[in-house]
RNA sequence: GGGCGUGUAGCUCAGUUGGUCAGAGCACCCGCCUUACAAGCGGGCGGUCGGAGGUUCGAGUCCUCUCGCGCCCA
């Protein structure tokens, strides 16, 4: 026990020591009820750990160190989100390469020396993972050092990647079973498409941006009529345009359906339909479908049975070709004036004709209106037709969609709110899940197609390798039955040049961490897992996409409870994001008030409550991390370092009420721990702590210090007893502080150790009545006050105090230590029937 | 526009199923070197619970409306 105690250097020295000790290894001996499995989340090793990670692992830690003390064997691994786009990014300019498909992997390569961001080495795609397994290492290795500072009880032998082997054969197995089954097809079809970064995105990863737009108010023509006006805010999709649409109800343009009006400038023949979704609010009532501006433009053309004329090509400019049905001279001649202009030139050309022709009536009105874009994009989105991989997700089929809905209902949900997220996200979806991006780093899809005798892949006979190659690059890989050499050539075959969007990989990360196929014992012992904590704002990617994998694949959910963390606010109550720039990183934190007082912090916020960055409570928790550590001290340095205290010893009524008090908060903490409550742990336990060292510690000190008696044993029994308690309550809070204080006195990790059970001090507290300490600590309060308020010191002493009311008694049993405490000379209790407890104090005469 | 959440002392937050529920910590003020801790200890000031109705013997605690804020979805 030292000197003076500290927190300085408690990190290194526990870190390290834990490490040696194997104190958080996972027991995997043991059955699947003696066990607790966590899915980690896999933080992006691509950015940098800000507060927020801080704040939900260690709610995280604080559970996992609950049921490893409560006797599980805590499975609890870390995986590392380094599959996608921003470690593509981050590996491009970190060695100054870019990735080239069609380049063959070259066994030798070494990155640049000195990397150029403007002159980017191309290379294959194999070399360009292996760039981003070493990079990735690296970035973990400091992720890791910061997980260790924080005092995460993580098993270290337990880490994956998403990119690594296991996980991309993971994701390609559970893709080739979903194929297999059905779950997951190929299809040619619209798709939302960022023009930036030329790849498909998925329905979860839109955002609404409000942008400045206008709307052009347009004249179709009919023969023997006056034109039909339109308005809209793409008026260069005019040559994409297959028909016009009112609502059904709208008896202005009731006359027109079934007829037909030809588009100004290009001269196209359209049809005038009807439709429930034209909204006869909306501009005139009457709206132009174009191949294809928006979402309703693909249900009006899927439920219509319209003809497809698309004009936007993948690099997001105008095609070279115009489309079918545009025949007209004078409409091809306006086409070749946009052909391979951007979207944006290409509107004002399609203005410019229009007020040529006198077909735009009146200016365009400004207005701003949300408009989707790919969440890490920053050009708008278009619709173009691709073909794409899809697993089903209940989007297109109601029975898929009760049958989640179900799992969702089965999960669960801590808070109980979050559930209504999931509900809602999975209820409003409209389309299956798509999959396959066009991109480069990520999971290859296991697939490769034949090529015809004219060389064109026959998509619809895809070739799949034996699950036991996997995981395979079908573009650095032949498949079985051919050699490399029949790449690309006709009758050879052709790899699937996309891969899987992240959350393909990362839905599987209970697969990936348990084992799946791979480590079927460890997988039957901790699958499905027993918690995922997560944030909120990925139930509708993250936690979804995992329900639905292991739907499919097992029947059943992927883990019995979701524990959903809240935002870490920043002080001004915005939420704290890497967009926003107000971000702030852990270390600094960490060192200044210890990795205990930030965890008191983080541990501070319930789950699923938004949170604000306030350093004042890292100040406390700091305090409270070394009240810890001196009235241990004192404690240990009164009673002795006997680490086996003896409950027959605890004979004083005081003392008895002190651990039955404790023994409710044993009680409390425990049931607020297996409801997911950890913050009532928390506040229970440190609310007990700091009344203990107030009242009860300053009433026995005298008394325990007597060596002789056996009121001094109980006092030394109890307090030994209690500190037992706490340093064990404390553990899954302040692990530094609480292993600390537990290795001066006590065998092993306070981690190994049992978490106290409620039986052990209610058997201690005998018949102890927790009312006693109450009403003693009121008492010595009073002298407090009175001294207080004379300006005397606490060690000025009185003459006599007159205790009277109903609790009187209670105090009564205490009375030399609350002479001692209060240095009362004469003490008086009279009981009566005030249910107040009053106490007369009197000051000697010389201080009043 | 819809959904979810939230609004309690200057600040950060507790307040189970309606009846000592008006609390804690921080901050502030006044004291105290009391041999575990002066990065300590003791004491005190401070809000009628966003607003308006309603149910009830009784409502931060239930209902309705309303205002503000956050997030998600349109």
């Amino acid at each position: 026990m030292p000197e003076k105690p500290s927190l300085d250097g408690i990190e290194a020295k526990w870190v390290d020591a834990w490490d040696e000790s194997g104190v958080y290894h996972f027991d995997r001996s043991r059955s699947r009820e003696e066990i607790f499995s966590i899915d980690t989340p896999p933080p992006t090793v691509s950015g940098s750990l800000h507060i927020g990670h801080v704040f939900s692992y260690t709610h995280t830690d604080t559970v996992a160190r609950f049921q490893r003390m409560n006797g599980k064997a805590v499975f609890y691994p870390m995986g590392w989100d380094d599959n996608g786009l921003p470690t593509e990014r981050r590996v491009q300019n970190y060695y100054g390469v870019r990735c080239d498909p069609s380049i063959a992997y070259d066994p030798d390569f070494t990155p640049p020396a000195k990397p150029d961001a403007k002159r980017q080495v191309p290379i294959s795609r194999r070399n360009f993972i292996e760039l981003c397994d070493r990079l990735t290492a690296e970035d973990e290795k400091v992720f890791e050092g910061i997980w260790r500072t924080l005092g995460l009880s993580v098993d270290w032998r337990h880490t994956y990647a998403t990119i690594d082997d296991n996980s991309r054969a993971a994701a390609q197995r559970a893709f080739l079973r979903n194929l297999a089954r059905g779950e997951a097809y190929m299809a040619e079809a619209p798709t939302l498409w960022d023009v930036t970064f030329r790849t498909a995105v998925a329905q979860a990863e839109l955002e609404d941006r409000d942008r400045p737009s206008a709307y052009h108010k347009l004249a179709f023509h009919r023969d023997g009529g006056e034109p039909v006006l339109i308005e809209t805010t793409r008026p260069e999709l005019l040559p994409a345009c297959v028909a016009l649409v009112a609502n059904p109800d709208d008896e202005r343009y009731q006359p027109l359906f079934g007829s037909t009006v030809r588009t100004p400038v290009f001269g196209v023949e359209v049809p005038v339909l009807a439709h429930r979704l034209a909204d006869p609010e909306k501009g005139s009532g009457i709206a132009m479908i174009c191949t294809f501006g928006d979402l309703t433009d693909v249900t009006w053309w899927r439920e219509l049975q319209l003809p497809t004329r698309p004009i936007v090509g993948w690099d997001g400019r105008i095609v070279a070709d115009p489309p079918a049905g545009l025949e007209s001279e004078a409409g091809r001649d306006a086409y070749a004036t946009l052909a391979g202009a951007t979207v944006h030139t290409a509107r004002e050309r399609v203005v410019g004709l229009l007020r040529e022709s006198g077909d735009l009536i009146g200016e365009p009105s400004k207005i701003t209106h949300p408009v989707k874009f790919y969440e890490k994009g920053d050009k708008p989105l278009e619709i173009v037709t691709t073909r794409q991989w899809y697993i089903r997700n209940g989007g297109r089929d109601a029975g898929v969609r009760e049958a989640l809905l179900e799992r969702g209902r089965e999960l669960a949900w801590h808070p109980a709110h979050m559930r209504s997220r999931y509900e809602h996200w999975v209820g409003g979806l409209n389309g299956d899940w798509l999959i396959s991006r066009q991109r480069f780093f990520g999971v290859p899809f296991p697939v490769w197609y034949p090529l015809d005798a004219e060389g064109n892949p026959r998509y619809d006979e895809p070739i799949t390798p034996a699950e036991s190659a996997l995981p395979v690059d079908p573009s650095s890989e032949a498949p079985e039955g051919y050699t490399e050499a029949q790449r690309g050539v006709p009758g050879g075959f052709t790899g699937d040049p996309d891969v899987m969007d992240t959350w393909a990989t990362s839905s599987l990360s209970p697969q990936i961490a348990a084992g799946w196929e791979r480590d079927p014992d460890l997988f039957e012992r901790v699958f499905p897992m027993d918690l995922r904590p997560q944030g909120q704002d990925i139930i509708r990617t993250w936690l979804f996409a995992t329900v639905v994998r292991s739907h499919f694949e097992h029947g059943s959910l992927p883990w019995s409870t979701a524990g959903i963390s809240g935002w870490i606010l920043d002080p001004d109550r915005k939420k704290m994001s890497k967009s926003k720039g107000n971000v702030v990183t852990p270390i600094d934190l960490l060192q200044k008030y210890s990795s205990d007082a930030v965890r008191y912090w983080a541990a501070s916020g319930r789950l699923g409550t938004d949170t604000a960055l306030d350093e004042g409570q890292m100040k406390v928790g700091r305090r409270l991390a070394i009240k810890i550590l001196n009235a241990s001290k004192f404690a240990l340095s009164v009673a002795g370092e006997t680490s086996v205290p003896d409950p027959a010893a605890v004979t004083e009524p005081l003392d008895r009420s002190m651990l039955a008090a404790l023994a409710d908060v044993v009680e409390d903490a425990t049931a607020a721990f297996e409801g997911y409550d950890h913050t009532r742990a928390l506040e229970r336990t440190e609310r007990f702590f700091w009344d203990l060292c107030d009242d009860y510690l300053e009433l026995v000190k005298t008394r325990a210090y007597d060596t002789e008696s056996a009121a001094g044993a109980s006092a030394r029994a109890a307090l030994l007893i209690a500190l037992s308690a706490l340093h064990r309550l404390f553990a899954p809070f302040l692990p530094f502080v609480a292993d600390e204080v537990w290795s001066w006195w006590q065998d092993g990790s306070v981690h190994a150790a049992a978490w106290p059970s409620t039986g052990e001090f209610r058997a201690a507290a005998g018949d102890g009545d927790p009312a006693v300490l109450t009403a003693t600590a009121e008492v010595l309060r009073a002298v407090r006050k009175a001294k207080s308020e004379a300006k005397l010191s606490m060690r000025a002493e009185v003459d006599r105090v007159v205790v009277r009311g109903k609790q009187a008694e209670n105090a009564g049993l205490s009375r030399t230590d609350i002479a001692a405490a209060g240095r009362v000379g004469e003490l008086g209790f009279e009981t009566s029937d005030d249910a107040e407890l009053r106490v007369e104090v009197s000051l000697p005469e010389a201080a009043e």
